[in-house]
DNA sequence: CATATTGCCGAAAAAAAATCGGTCACAGCA
DNA sequence: TGCTGTGACCGATTTTTTTTCGGCAATATG
């Protein structure tokens, strides 16, 4: 019990979280261990949840999606039940990738990923500004990504006890 | 050439952006498919640049970051080089995944997951902060995700033609 | 001192990926 | 009509990877 990853699992996991296609005997060599022993601590990483998934990245240009707009919204009222409300809607919009709940200036923050300028403006009136209880909506709209990490940074971190 | 993905694509992306993992012989049971037929479209897909890699996805909390911010920040000024400048200190900055220029109220939007409060406060003042040109830095803070797709909806995706 | 426990390893089995050859349907064309 | 290239599909086979298994050595545990 209480299991903390050391230097190695660490490793295993940036490489994993860089490529997951890595095999078991890729990164074995590279970190100068058997297959098995680098098989058994993934397992355990999987299993202590500290590896929650494996996707595939996929290209939004190529699908279709080549506006990105992050979407600030303040609502009227802040009952538990028009929050979780609210949350809810959002959760079935597809054009929604991410819903943050923030403290300061609004109450949530969106990142939508959407075909174009044309799409947002139907995504904002027919659907997002529809919804009840809203009192604000801003929207931020991204020029270019300028850098796009999909992991964590793990030569910082500092690990909190086997949690 | 100009190669347009069909329905049984979209499946398959669909598949794998959820989970990667899924063997072909999964999905083609599945899509009712052969394994050669499912292999083959996705060996395509990744040519054509429809997904662009496999990732693991690691859990936050469970490798010490348990703080995400949105910071803004406004140069002073906008020409060419500064801008350059600019992005590429940020690319030097592992607590920032994702940076992107902005149009609107401030010029750069940048997402930081860092261990805590005491943590971002260094990372301001420390390395944000110093950095020339910088006019106006505004932090908001998450307080909790409500919703985080790994992935694009390829439901409502009317793709463009093979790009 | 005996005995779990842990991390590690190599060999072998099971599963998956990757290759290969071939069928079928269909479009274009003389 | 008949020929031909093309593309999607499939089954069988080979190659590679994953997974299982048993065993070894170091380290703690009582």
């Amino acid at each position: 019990m209480s299991f903390t990853p050391d230097m190695t699992d660490l490793c295993i996991l940036d490489i994993l979280q860089t490529d997951a296609r890595t095999t078991n005997k890729e990164i074995a060599s590279r970190l100068g261990k058997s297959v098995t022993s680098i098989f058994d601590r993934v397992k355990r990483l999987e299993a202590e949840g500290y590896i929650t998934g494996y996707v595939a990245v996929l290209n939004p240009a190529k699908l279709g999606s080549t506006l990105i707009a992050y979407t600030s919204v303040t609502l009227e009222s802040h009952g538990h039940d028009k929050l979780s409300g609210f949350e809810q809607k959002i959760n079935s919009f597809p054009e929604v990738l991410e819903s943050y709940k923030m403290s300061g200036q609004f109450d949530y923050l969106l990142k939508i990923v959407i075909a174009d300028m044309e799409a947002y403006e139907l995504f904002y009136s027919n659907k997002l500004s529809k919804l009840e209880n809203i009192s604000k909506i801003r929207s931020l709209f991204v020029l270019s990504e300028t850098k796009k990490e999909t992991g964590l940074s793990l030569k910082t971190a500092q690990l909190p006890k086997g949690r």
